[in-house]
DNA sequence: TTGAAAGCGCTAACAG
DNA sequence: CTGTTAGCGCTTTCAA
C-alpha cells in the first residue's frame, strides 16, 4: 500500500496542497465547500498527516522526552500517570527514556535526546549530575526536573522538601520526648537519603542533640532485610525507626516481630513513601502521601507553560506537599 | 543560538553536504583525512544530526509504540524495563502511550500513532480490541502483543498460557484431593481472570467435575479487601484461594486472620502474578513467578526482527513459561 | 479564498 | 572518493 500524502489528497479533492495543509490545520481562511470537498477526499483515502514532516516544517515535535531511573517502583510509575494525563491533554507525546547502570549512560540518552529534537524533557532521577543538564540547557532546551530544587532560565523543578517533612517529624517526636530516632539507608536512593539525615540532623542541632542512628546498610548484605534480621536480633532499641521505601517499612516490621519487638509498642515505625502495600501489613504501616501522580502531572503543566508562554514562566520552582497517614505502626 | 546543521558542518569542513551525511552515517568509502575533518568540524560546532529529517528523507524514524494500561503495577514496570533495554541495545526510541479510559481513548491513541510513523508498536493490555488493531495493520505497521496469543501477517505476539497454568496447578490439587479451589475476581484485569477461570472449568471437567468457588466481589464493594472481610467472616472453608494479584492475595491473607482462619493449616493461599511483597507477607505467599521482564524484552526483540527481516518471521507466537515459587501459603 | 514555490535538514542515487 | 541534485511530506509566505 502505498503511503498516501498530502498530494494525493490535493489530487483528490482538486485543490492545491496548500489548501489541504489548511484545512488539516483548521484554517479559517477556506471556504465551506472546499473545506467538505477536501474532508471528503481524507476520509476516502484514510489520509494521516506524517508528523514527522510536519515536525520538520514546523520546527517542532510536540512530544517531550521523559527520564526515569529504571527502578520500576509504584511511585515512578504514578509520576508517569500523571505526566502522561496531562501531556494528553496539551497534545503532547513522550518520548520515554530510563537510565541504566553505567557511566555514560545518562549521557547517551542527553545525546539522543538532542538528536531527537523533542522539545523539552522531564528529568526524575536520585541521582541527577547538573553537568548532564548543562548539555541539554546548551541546546536550549526547556526542562523540568521532579524531585529536585533547581531552577533558572530553561529549567524549572517541582518536588517535595523531604528534609523538611522529616525535620518538622522529628521535632514533633523530640518535644514528645521521643529523642531515639534512627534512619534506615536505602542504597538505591543515596540522594533522597542524604535529603532525610540533612533533615534529621538539623531537627537534632535545633534541639541541642545529635543525630547518630543512622542505620547504613553494610555492603556485604544482598538485602536491607538480611541485615535488619540481624540488626534486631541485636536486641535493638529505638523510638522511631524511619525507612524511606514500604519494602523497607516491612522488612522493618518483620525482622522486629521476629526478635519479639513488638511494634508499635516497643518502637515505633514510620515510612516516608506510603503505599498501599503499607496498609496492607499488619500492622499497618504509618507514612506520608507524598503526591506521586501530581508531581509528574505538575511538572509536565509547568514543562507546557515554559513551552508555550511568550514572557518567562515566573514561578519555575514548585513545592509539593505531603500528609502523614497514621496507622498502626506509630502512636 | 542557530541551530546548526549539516550545512553549517559542510561549510566549516569545506566539503559538501553528502560527505558530511556519510561520515555521520560511518560510511566507508570517506577518506581518512577529510572524515577527521569533517569530525572535528562536528566537534566544533557541537552539531547533532536532526532526527526528524532523517527520519522523513528515510522513511523511517527508528522509534516504537509502546501502548501499556494506565495502571502503573510493578508488573508493567518490569514490561516495559525489559523492552527498553532491548530496544536500546537495537537503537530503538519509545513513544509511551497509556490506555485510559474512556471508549474512544484507544482509537485516539492508535491516530495519533499513525500520525507520528513509528516504524512498529508493542502492545500491551488486558481488554485488546481487535478491531482496533487491524486500523493499524491496515497502514502496515508491525505489532507485537503481549499477553493474548495472536498472530498474522503483521502482528506477533508473547505471552504467558494462563490457562494452561492454572489447569496444571489446579490438576496437582485434584490429584491431592484438595476439590475445593476458589478463584478471587480481580475487576481491573477482567481478560486475565477469564484466561484463568476458563482453565480451572477446564480442570474440573476433565476431573468430572464442576468448577463452582469463582468470589466475585460485588460492585458495592470498593475493594475486594471489603468484600472478602465478610466472606471470611462468614465461616467459609476453601482447600486453597486463587487470586490474581498480590494485593488480592494479601487481602485474602488479612481476612482470613481476621476472621480466625489459619493460612495454610485451614486453607492454603496461592497468587498467580507473583511479586516481592508476595515474599514480604506472613506467612509468604506462594506464587508464580512470571517472566514479566521478559515479556517485554523479547516482545521488542520480536518486533525488530520482523521490522528487519526481509523474508517473513516464522515465529511470531512466542509462548514464556513461569515458575511455581512454594512459600509459607501452601502445604 | 486559493495556488505556486521556497524551505525545514537530511539521504541517496548519479556523475564526475 | 566527493559533489550535485532530487526527493521525503508538510507549512507558510507571497501573489494572484
Amino acid at each position: 500500500m502505498k503511503r498516501i500524502t498530502i498530494y494525493d489528497v490535493a489530487k483528490e479533492a482538486d485543490v492545491s496542497l496548500a489548501t489541504v495543509s489548511r484545512v488539516i490545520n483548521g484554517s479559517e481562511v477556506v471556504r465551506e465547500d472546499t473545506r467538505v470537498k477536501v474532508q471528503e477526499a481524507i476520509e476516502k483515502l484514510g489520509y494521516k498527516p506524517n508528523a514527522i514532516a510536519q515536525g520538520l516544517a514546523l520546527q517542532k515535535t510536540t512530544t517531550i522526552a521523559l527520564i526515569v531511573p529504571e527502578a520500576s517502583y509504584f511511585y515512578t510509575g504514578q509520576i508517569i500517570n500523571g505526566l502522561i494525563d496531562v501531556a494528553k491533554i496539551y497534545k503532547y507525546n513522550i518520548m520515554l527514556h530510563t537510565t541504566t547502570e553505567g557511566i555514560s549512560e545518562m549521557n547517551d540518552i542527553i545525546e539522543n535526546i538532542i538528536k531527537s529534537r523533542v522539545d523539552g524533557v522531564v528529568i526524575f532521577n536520585d541521582k541527577l549530575n547538573k553537568d548532564e543538564l548543562k548539555q541539554l540547557t546548551n541546546y536550549q532546551i526547556p526542562i523540568v526536573v521532579i524531585g529536585n530544587k533547581m531552577s533558572d532560565d530553561t529549567v524549572g523543578s517541582v518536588y517535595v522538601d523531604y528534609a523538611k517533612l522529616v525535620y518538622d517529624y522529628a521535632m514533633k517526636c523530640i518535644k514528645a520526648g521521643k529523642t531515639d530516632l534512627a534512619l534506615v539507608e536505602d542504597r538505591k536512593n543515596p540522594a533522597m537519603i542524604k535529603q532525610l539525615k540533612d533533615g534529621l540532623e538539623r531537627a537534632f542541632a535545633d534541639s541541642g542533640m545529635k543525630f547518630e542512628n543512622y542505620i547504613a546498610i553494610p555492603k556485604e548484605y544482598r538485602s536491607s532485610y538480611l541485615f535488619l534480621k540481624e540488626y534486631m536480633s541485636g536486641n535493638i532499641h529505638h523510638d522511631v525507626i524511619i525507612t524511606y521505601r514500604d519494602s523497607q517499612a516491612m522488612a522493618v516490621l518483620n525482622t522486629a516481630k521476629e526478635a519479639g519487638l513488638s511494634i508499635p509498642d516497643d518502637m515505633e515505625l514510620v515510612c516516608i513513601l506510603d503505599s498501599k502495600y503499607n496498609a496492607m501489613a499488619r500492622p499497618q504501616i504509618s507514612g506520608f502521601k507524598i503526591p506521586d501522580y501530581d508531581l509528574g502531572a505538575v511538572a509536565m503543566r509547568l514543562l507546557t507553560k515554559m513551552l508555550t508562554e511568550e514572557n518567562e514562566v515566573m514561578d519555575k520552582e514548585i513545592e509539593l506537599s505531603y500528609i502523614f497517614t497514621p496507622r498502626k505502626s506509630t502512636k
